[in-house]
DNA sequence: CATGAATGAGTCTTCATTCAT
DNA sequence: TATGAATGAAGACTCATTCAT
C-alpha cells in the first residue's frame, strides 16, 4: 500500500473534481432532447443543483463544456473499440468497430451529437490553444487508430492501395450521414425498416464500399 | 387589357410576387457564409431593399424562408438530375447523378446547408401542415426518383434484390455525411486530397458500395 | 411658407427622433447621483418608458448614450459661451467664460460629470470611428476657441507669450480639478465656504495663474 | 524568551502582519494600468500568492483596500513633503511642495488613481465609521500642513489675506486637475508638450496664480 | 488562521415577431 | 400593402462576498 508518492488530494478537492463529471452529467442529460443547442448554462447549473457561477469555475465557457463532453466521448470510443479488435481478421475487426460505434452513437446522442458539433471549424478556432491542441491530438489518433486496423487490409489485397485517410473517407462520411439520417428521423425512410435494420444495412455497405472500391 | 380566361395579374400583383424570390434571393447571398442560422430577418430584408415587415408579409416565420429555399433547391436539383438520366446504362445514370449532385451542393452551399438544416424531425414538426405536406410531397418524389433509376438496376441483377429504400440509404448517408465532412473542412483529411480527389473518391465508393452490397 | 425643398420627415420619423431625446433625457435624469455610471440600461428605458431593445435602436451600446450626452453638453456649452464673447476686453471675455462655464457644469451635473468621464482616453478607444472623430472635432473646436479668445491677450502682452496650448492647459486643469472637487463634496473644504464662493475664488485664481505666467 | 513589558509577538503574528503590506503590494502592482477599477480581488490574491478568503481576513471589502492604499500612499507624501520644506523661502517650499507632489502622483499612479477614487464622496459613506474618521484625520492633517507653509506668506504679504483654506483649493483643484489630464492622456496638448513640460507650466501656473490673487 | 469552492444577482446585448400608421 | 419602430424574453458571463473545512 503506497504512503507516499501519491498525489495528495484533500476531500474538498476530490468533491470538485467530482462536480466536473457531475456537471458534464447534468449537460448530458439536457442535451439528450433535439433542441440541445437550446439549454442554456442557467438550466445545467440547476439540474446539477449547483450555482451557476460555480459552472464557470470548471468550464471557461459553455462551449468547453462541448469540448469535454466530445472529449470524453471519443476517449470512451476508444475503449469500447479496443475490446473488439483483437481478432486477427481484418473484416472482422472492422465489422466489429462498425457495430460498436453505432452502438455508441445511438446509445449516447447527446454526447454523439456534441461530438459532431465539436467538429465544425468555426468552432475549433473559437477554442483555447490548449483545448484545440487536445482535438488535433484526438483527430490524430482516431487517424492511427483506423490506419492499424485497415492496413493489414491493404498488405493482404484485400482493400485497394491507396492512402489510408482516402479509404477512411468514405467510411466517416457514410457513418456520419447515417447517424445524422437517424436522428433526423429521415421520414422517407421510417417505414422502410426500424433503426437496426437500417444499420445493418448501412454497415454492410460501409464494408462493400471499402471492399470494392478500385475493382470496378 | 388582357384577355378574359387568363389569370389577370395587375402590376402591384405581379411585383409582389417578384419581391418573394428578391427576398429569397437576398437570404441565399446572406446564407453563403458558414454562421448563416446568425443571418437576422432585418439583415435580409436589408439586402432585399425592402422593410422588415415586408418579409412576413411573404412568409410566415423566418423558418419558412428556409423551407421555400429547401424546396427551390431541391426543385433545381430535380431539373439537373433530369438533364443527365437519359443514358441506358444504369450505373452511367447514377454516376452523372452523384456527379450532378455534388456539384449543385457544393457550388450552391447556401441552398445546401439550408436544405441540410430542413431534415430535422424538429424543424419540421415547427412547420405550418400545409409545408409539412410540400416536404413530404418533395420527400416522395425523390424516393420515387432513384426507384425509377434503381430499379432496372435490380432487374438486370446489378444490385442486390431488396427494397429500393435500403438502397439508396446508404448512398444518401454517404452523400450527405461527404457533404458535411467538406462543409466541416474535417482536418484530418485536408492533406490528404483537394476537395476533388475527395469526391471522386467519395463517389466511387457509393457506387462499389452499392455494387456490392449482398455481394459478399 | 415653403413647400417644397424641405426634407419630408414623417410623423413617424418626428416621434423617432424624438425619442433619442427622450432616452437622452431618461439617462441624465438617473446620472443625476454620484452612482450614475451604476445605471443599467433597463433602468434607463423604464424612465423612458419605452422597452429595453428600443434603446439599441438609438444607440449601439450604453456608452454611446454617454458619447452623445457629451456631445449636446459641449455643444450647448459653445452656445453660452457663444453668447458671453462680444466684449472687446480679453479678461472680460475669459471672465465670462469661465464664470458660464462654472455655472453650465455646476447645473447640469449629470452631463457635465458623463463630459468627464469620455474623456478618459480607453472610452474614446471603444468608440467608433464615427464617433471618434465626432470627439475629435469637438476637441478642435474647443481649442479653436480659446485661441480666438487668448490670443488677442497674448497680441496685448497682457499673457506670456507662449502657444495657446500652454495658456489653456492651467485654465483647463484648474477647472477640471476644481469641478471634481465640488462634486467630491471635498470634506475639508465644506466648512470653510458654500460653493459660490469657492467657484469665485478659483475663477480669480485662474485669471491670477494666467496673468501672473512668466511675470515671476 | 522576550524580555517581559515588550509586545509579545508569535512569529505567525508577525507573518499576519507581514502579509497585509503584501497584500496591498500586490493590489498596487495589479492597479498600475488604467483600468485598475476592474482588478478582481481574485487577481490580488493570486499575486499575493494566498487565498482569497485570507484577504477578507485582512480587509473587510475591496474598498477597504483602497481605503489603505490611500491612506499608505498619503503618509509617504507626507514624508515626501516634510524632506523639502526646511527652506526659509515661502515660495520655495511651495515650489518644492508642487515639485514633489507630481513626481509622487506620476511615479505612482497606482496609489495616486486611488487615492482619487477615494476622495469621493460616496466612497466615504460606505467605509465604517473607524476608517472615515482616519480619512478625516487625514485631510485635516493636509490641511495643517498647507496652513503652515501658506501662513508666512500672508504674514509677509506675499499672499491675501484670506483664509488658508481658500489658498489652498486653487492649488489642489488645479493640480488634481493637472494629474487628471495627464492621465487622459488629453489628446489636444499631447502635441504640444510632453509631461515634463506640462508639469513645470502647471506648477508655475500654481504659483502665478496664488501670488496674483486679490492683486488685480 | 487559511482556503477556495460556491453563490446568484446583475449586466449588456440580440432578435424574431408584432402592429399602428 | 409596406413599413420600421417597439418589444421583452433570453442568454452568456462576472465577481464581491460568504462559509465550511
Amino acid at each position: 500500500m503506497p504512503l507516499c508518492g501519491t498525489t495528495i488530494i484533500t476531500k474538498k478537492q476530490a468533491e470538485f473534481a467530482q462536480r466536473e463529471q457531475e456537471i458534464l452529467n447534468a449537460a448530458l442529460s439536457l442535451f439528450e432532447g433535439p433542441h440541445w443547442e437550446q439549454v442554456t448554462v442557467e438550466q445545467i447549473s440547476k439540474k446539477a443543483e449547483i450555482g451557476k457561477g460555480t459552472v464557470y469555475k470548471h468550464f471557461a465557457s459553455k462551449e468547453e463544456i462541448y469540448a469535454y463532453i466530445t472529449l470524453d466521448f471519443t476517449e470512451r470510443l476508444f475503449e469500447s473499440f479496443e475490446k473488439v479488435i483483437h481478432h486477427e481478421e481484418v473484416l472482422d475487426n472492422l465489422k466489429h468497430v462498425i457495430r460498436v460505434a453505432f452502438e455508441d452513437f445511438l446509445n449516447n446522442p447527446a454526447q454523439a451529437r456534441v461530438s459532431f458539433y465539436c467538429k465544425r471549424e468555426d468552432y475549433r478556432n473559437r477554442l483555447t490553444s490548449e483545448l484545440r491542441e487536445k482535438f488535433e491530438t484526438m483527430d490524430r489518433r482516431v487517424e492511427d487508430f483506423f490506419g492499424a486496423i485497415l492496413q493489414p487490409g491493404i498488405d493482404k489485397g484485400l482493400f485497394i492501395d491507396k492512402p489510408i485517410e482516402h479509404l477512411v473517407m468514405g467510411l466517416e462520411a457514410t457513418f456520419d450521414g447515417a447517424i445524422s439520417m437517424i436522428w433526423n428521423s429521415d421520414i422517407s425512410y421510417q417505414h422502410a425498416s426500424d433503426q437496426e435494420n437500417f444499420v445493418d444495412i448501412i454497415s454492410e455497405y460501409m464494408l462493400a464500399g471499402l471492399v470494392g472500391l478500385g475493382k470496378s
